[in-house]
DNA sequence: AGGGAATATGTGACCGTTCACAATCCTGGC
DNA sequence: GCCAGGATTGTGAACGGTCACATATTCCCT
């Protein structure tokens, strides 16, 4: 059956285009609770509580009205239904960049969670971190939805959660606090200080006398990889050498990575990502610098491709599908309010050992490129 | 402004969690159209044209009504507003697989053209090709917007398609379609067959005996992708190879590479995506086969991390931003009714040479790996 | 047979907005 | 000074449901 209503392969003469006459341009009144009711015989009432699942509705009372519903082709209307009840089940999900691994497999998790919880999930994104797109955002959000999460990751994110409303529920996919956030606060993270030590840790027992670090964007003044990273360092007895700021895809990356290159001393990377790992790996390839040989590097998230990279990149899983759930469960529980709202972590990062990083090689055969 | 109304950064004590007494809970019902027309001293009526641009208000009226409007946070209830005038303004997109970077894409596409013209968008996943599963994502879809895009590049997507009720309006990004569809088929597509094709004279310019094809899954018997890399082989009369069917991710590019590694005779192959093209190109590279020396590989999509990765990647660039926006303006037009709505090709795929590919090497030192 | 709980079903009001149709206010032309 | 007609504003009735509260029916028990 055709998606326009043909039904017949009529390439010719395409039809009048329901000019004028035709009583076809009229608001298609849709079958309503009333029309089902006359059919079947019964009050509208009594059709909304079978709609409803009500139980005190004789069986063959609602098979009379289900036979209705079906011959009519009956759907409850949300809209109405949302207003009548007050209710809202639904959610709009406040995000920049939704084709970044972290973001996608946070919205996939959302998603999921969401759809078991028979909610209907919008999404709303971020164009940049300007005050007015973010507002805009934020308000096509709240008005489309009765509730919101925001997956705070990067600046804009993070303003849009401030700029929610206060009467909406919201819960947040964040950046690993600082301090420990006030109990209310329906935030859920991942421990990034926990991947960032892990990692670190990792490199170092191979022997690197240090591990530098190209960093994505935070809001928190010391972000906790950051932090995570200094703190391996520190337990070893190493000084930090500079973050090397970087941006979220494999662009910055490989700018990164082109710096770094320059640097004969580094000889092993900690990259804020995977796509940022990927640039940095590129980078020190033309460079002549080889992987895992002269320069190991280590990513974040375990984005599915980066077990097929070559070298294949050794990484810290993040679990932000995991991460998505939770922040929808606290959403869920906010709005029922049948559970009471603890910011808390979600998973433990875990460092995926594969080839991109090596035993620290103190001479290694440089070859340049072809 | 934090999210739940703090102002002070009070790092001690945290404040007790909007507890219990307070009257909070109580479904805080919202300011109305009314509440507004009392304080602004005029007619609901008024307010109502305010707040929908109207002209015929008096500008000192219309002062008054927004001073209220703003002294009672009022904000419309889209609700009752679609109730009451039976528009829509909003679509969801039908979809699996969001973290695949050709849906990710399109759907930011889509989700760009939507909020340009004020369209709020929300998503409904496929679970799988299970009759079942469509039902569902497709009655989610119908029943949470007032209009609905299917991207349709798998089976899953094609099933939803046709599942999607007769009265919605619909648009589809899909697959090249075997035979141009009738007029009045809401689809749009990238020229699936004039991207294999020039991929596959690509390789073939450069010495390769024939080109071998790992495939993504299609529903059209004969994919178009498959067909435009027959046809160029053909053209140069050269026979063509078995396609190998695959999945979309990098794992099943790394299946299909691994049997495809085993034959000596294969040294060019054409992939049905970035990911797949990964996937071989790591097979290929664990069997001893050097890229692009023993073996030349070309990708589809043109993925941003394509261009980073060892070797880089040649690639034939598919604008699914591109098909995303086309599709929503599809949707559009059919629901204002402004334009007619005639199925069309989106954009023109571009061969995007980097160093996966190269001239075919008949005798390739071959070095197993490590 | 009578009475009280369930069990079924119906009625009227209302959710917050827009729509159709008055009603009132101005303004300029004669 | 009066009137046509546009500018401005107001009123009542939807929109398609749910909610709260009757009103019938049944059914079981004494």
């Amino acid at each position: 059956m055709s998606v326009t209503g043909h039904t017949s392969p009529k390439p010719t003469a395409p039809a009048p285009a329901d000019a004028a006459d035709g009583p076809s341009r009229h608001r298609a009144r849709s079958v309503s609770i009333r029309d089902v009711a006359k059919v079947a015989g019964v009050s509208y009432q009594t059709v909304s509580r079978v709609i409803n699942g009500n139980s005190y509705v004789r069986d063959s009372t609602r098979d009379r009205v289900q036979a209705a519903i079906a011959e009519l082709g009956f759907r409850p209307n949300s809209a109405a239904r949302a207003l009548a009840s007050g209710e809202n089940r639904s959610l709009t999900v406040v995000t920049s960049n939704t084709t970044l691994y972290g973001y996608a497999a946070t919205l996939q998790g959302i998603e999921e969670a969401a759809r078991a919880a028979e909610f209907s999930v919008g999404i709303s994104v971020l164009e940049s971190s300007a005050e007015a797109h973010v507002r805009a955002a934020v308000d096509r959000a709240a008005d489309s939805s009765g509730s919101v999460i925001v997956i705070a990751f990067d600046h804009a994110g993070t303003l849009a959660l401030q700029a929610v409303p206060n009467a909406l529920p919201v819960a947040a996919a964040v950046e690993t606090p600082d301090t420990p956030p006030d109990a209310g606060q329906p935030w859920v993270w991942i421990d990034d200080a926990e991947a960032a030590r892990s990692a670190t840790r990792y490199l170092l027992e191979l022997g690197h006398p240090t591990v530098h670090y190209v960093a994505i964007p935070s809001n928190t003044h010391t972000s906790r990889r950051t932090a995570g990273w200094h703190t391996a360092l520190a337990a070893a007895g190493v000084t930090a050498p500079e973050p090397v700021g970087a941006g979220w895809d494999a662009l910055a990356g490989y700018q990164a990575g082109r710096r770094l290159a320059r640097d004969r001393a580094v000889s092993a990377v900690l990259c804020g990502n995977d796509d940022l790992a990927l640039g940095v790996i590129r980078a020190m390839h033309e460079a002549g610098r080889s992987i895992p040989e002269s320069v190991s590097v280590v990513g974040f998230d375990n984005a599915p491709q980066s077990a097929f990279y070559t070298p294949s990149l050794t990484t810290v899983h993040m679990d932000f599908v995991g991460l998505g759930r939770a922040c929808f469960s606290l959403l869920h529980s906010e709005i029922e309010g049948s559970a009471p709202i603890v910011p808390h972590t979600v998973g433990r990062p875990e460092l995926i050992v594969r080839e991109s990083a090596g035993s620290f090689n103190p001479h290694p055969t440089e070859s340049r490129l072809r």
